[in-house]
DNA sequence: CGTCTATTTGAATGTACTCAAAAGCGGTGG
DNA sequence: CCACCGCTTTTGAGTACATTCAAATAGACG
């Protein structure tokens, strides 16, 4: 898998972040109090990774939840073929994660990279530990976050088997219309479950109606 | 689809049920004070169900989270054309919910069925709610198991695109070696998004070998 | 412009589906 | 106890959806 920027950038650059976007995000959930925030806060770690920055790679073992600021970074799987499948495009306000690497101190079958220059904060597993055992509001906060969340995977389950390519790449466009607009399709046509020749043929086919 | 007892049994039958299986299972992840415990189990309404009765059906609003003691669950979406595909099978131990209908009040898409005479506990959304605002250890409960369950569908959404049905219906084999024996194979294919045809053909080529 | 990668096109192929029908299997009633 | 019924599983032929491979075209970037 190429993306403009191929190199393996180890030299984050740390700076100075707003905190506004990833609290409004929170407080859609959960409220909290100015000391909740102040905490919360002081445990993230702010990283700016640059288009094609790997932000996990496959084969370590994760750590971290990662937050997006801004940009979009784009998780993919690479099966014993060496085939890459992509997992999930994660946009502004979403977090994204290698739960079972991250739970079970397991090397992770995942990379992450950035699809954009992007804005994204690091939350190391400690200090959510940390975190939840101070503030149980937090606790409730990832508890509705992953509820939400397992409901977008069953829906994509269920579509993986009664869709057809046709009908997934028109949902994936209803869903996410902002996202065709810079993301390679091979990496959509991946999301998709299809080959980018198909996808290709499928746009064609709907030019034509 | 069709069940050999197919008429939907509003009649659930009530009665006394263990509540060591569901409490280890718990205590597996947290650790719970006496008091606790108490509450927990005085919240659960035990339900014995008989093979082929409806749990919850689509068309309705979810209201229960609901645990199998023992038996088997199957839950199923109905595709516009009348396809039935199976999520889940939920064996003891295991919770099951549709959490979208469940959390956004909406009528639920999925149906749930026993495939064996089953014992459960339905544990209503009010009530956990009541739990998790008095014993935020509940709240961690349910984080720890919402994000288990994430592991577990995003590992189904990567074999989805990236197995062949055969390679699906051996990791499905290794992973639930028991259920085979007792699960209709119709509804294996359906849970490996296959037609019972093209199951069977798989199992011939293996027998072949 | 030249190079590199992304996308499109077309032909041949493969995986899985549809439809129709036969075979297997468990229960029920005469 | 056997015959029949309803449902599940198997089989086979024809078909559709999606892939592979090879090559042409289009776009981005220095």
């Amino acid at each position: 898998m190429h993306i403009s920027r191929n190199s393996f950038n180890s030299t984050f650059i740390f700076v100075a972040m707003d905190t506004k976007g990833i609290l409004s995000h929170i407080t859609r959930h959960v409220t909290l109090t100015p000391e909740e925030r102040e905490f919360f806060t002081s445990l993230l770690i702010p990283v700016n990774v640059k288009q094609g920055d790997f932000v996990e790679q496959s084969g370590e073992v994760t750590t971290n939840f990662i937050h997006v600021n801004s940009g979009c970074l784009m998780t993919y799987f690479t099966d014993p073929s060496a085939n890459d499948h992509v997992i999930q495009f994660s946009t502004a306000g979403w977090w994204t994660a290698d739960l079972h690497s991250l739970t079970q101190n397991q090397s992770s079958i995942y990379s992450t990279r950035a699809l954009a220059d992007s804005e994204i904060f690091m939350l190391p597993k400690i200090r959510l530990e940390e975190l939840v055992d101070r503030y149980p509001i937090f606790e409730r906060f990832f508890r509705i976050m992953f509820q939400n969340s397992l409901v977008t995977h069953q829906q994509r389950i269920v579509q993986a088997f009664s869709f057809t390519a046709e009908q997934r790449y028109e949902y994936f466009q209803q869903k996410y219309p902002q996202l065709e607009q810079f993301v390679p399709l091979k990496y959509i046509a991946s999301y998709l479950g299809i080959t980018p020749e198909f996808l290709s043929k499928i746009r064609r086919k709907r030019m034509e109606k």
